[in-house]
DNA sequence: TCAAAAGTGTTAATCCTACACCCATGG
DNA sequence: CCATGGGTGTAGGATTAACACTTTTGA
């Protein structure tokens, strides 16, 4: 062997909404590591990539194989690349992060080591997870303002307050709803579908369902 | 060989300013390609990743090795890894983009094989490398607007026209001069150094200097 | 004295934020 | 009939955009 090869490897931070101390909180799953480095730790989902696939189909390939979960935005985040990360060989790490629908972050793998994990309580990760997450999330927050990302951690139709609360959950403050409402509707991405919520205990919200198709941007 | 090899490649996109029909105007300098593929043909500088040097570290010794330009900017556009790309093999490209300052920008390197073009008058490019020169472009006009990147184009002095300028370059239209002003006197990134601008044929214009440190995002 | 860009001032339009208030439902 | 969130209205402040006007220089 003429030189120490670099081998391409691809993980993916995955977002789903979960109730957590009763509120929708940001989740993720992860995996537990079954063997060294690290084994035991939990860590992101991810594996080599081959050589017939697209680093975009190894990510959703292997986010299926780890967790079965079928994401509704995918998008790449960043490429890792310093000599020393804590493995033993060289590996150069593409970070994919994907948000998930709620009825998919519902779904619970039959498997002891897939467990989902809010992003603000998350244990301690293998190699530089921990700051991959971090980075995941700043990305995420920063694409809230100017995108419609959100509506893809909800089910198809919802309602305003739910997007709301999405939102909450995500920057971690609360959002005046007034002015929530009307920011949404000025962005012309979200249509009433003329149904209502019923069975609340109070007014029925309507229900919407987004009109925004796939992006623009990374 | 058990398997075929994915191999991870480093390619940048230098950003400079240079006089273009009286004006200045962005550029980029290419190489052209000497052997096959696409020989011929010019393309973004890059090169393999070795096996001892971080993805960052790659990008700017094969930067200082086919231009040598030192940037005053460097920072991850994006990865590409399509199966095929145009190459003979699997290639993973790691993408970065950088900015240089006028005066690296005004060396000629003694070389035939490597010249600046405008960004907006580029000849045929080599593999895909015109859709990533649009990418590192759209991402430049995003960023010049909440950062302070344009201070690396220009001198270590320099007046408030001549980054407007950059801005007008780079944004393709008009800034309004007193607005402008404000906005940048604003945001605090600059401080005048008490010098002014002799010898142009008007009110001698106060010279600013860059006190932005480096950045925070990606 | 003129042209040309530097630099200051002003105003109207727009956007953002906070908050008051009525609506419709289940308990 | 009350608590709760849905939904509408509105007033004040902050930000932005457009443009008039004065300043200072070299030619």
């Amino acid at each position: 062997m003429p030189e120490q090869p670099v081998t391409v490897a691809v993980s993916t931070v995955i977002f789903g909404l979960r109730e957590h101390d009763g509120e929708q909180a940001l989740h993720l799953p992860l995996v537990q590591r079954v063997r060294e480095p690290h084994l035991g730790r939990w860590a992101l989902p991810g594996g080599p990539l081959r050589a017939d696939e697209s680093l975009r189909d190894a990510a959703r390939r292997n986010l299926a194989d780890t967790t079965g979960l079928n994401p509704a935005h995918l998008e790449q985040l960043y490429t890792f690349g310093a000599v020393d990360r804590g493995a033993a060989d060289r590996v150069v790490s593409v970070v994919y992060w994907a948000l998930v629908r709620t009825e998919e972050a519902a779904l619970t793998r039959d498997d002891p080591h897939v467990a989902w994990y809010p992003a603000h309580a998350l244990p301690p990760l293998a190699f530089d997870h921990e700051e991959i997450v971090g980075w995941a999330v700043k990305r995420l927050k920063a694409k809230l303002e100017y995108t419609h990302l959100s509506h893809a951690l909800l089910p198809d139709e919802f309602t305003l307050g739910q997007l709301r609360e999405v939102h909450e959950a995500i920057l971690g403050r609360r959002l005046d709803p007034a002015n929530f409402r009307r920011r949404v509707e000025a962005t012309g991405t979200v249509a009433p579908t003329g149904a209502h919520q019923a069975g609340v205990r109070h007014r029925p919200p309507a229900l919407y369902r987004s009109t925004a198709r796939e992006e623009l941007l990374t």
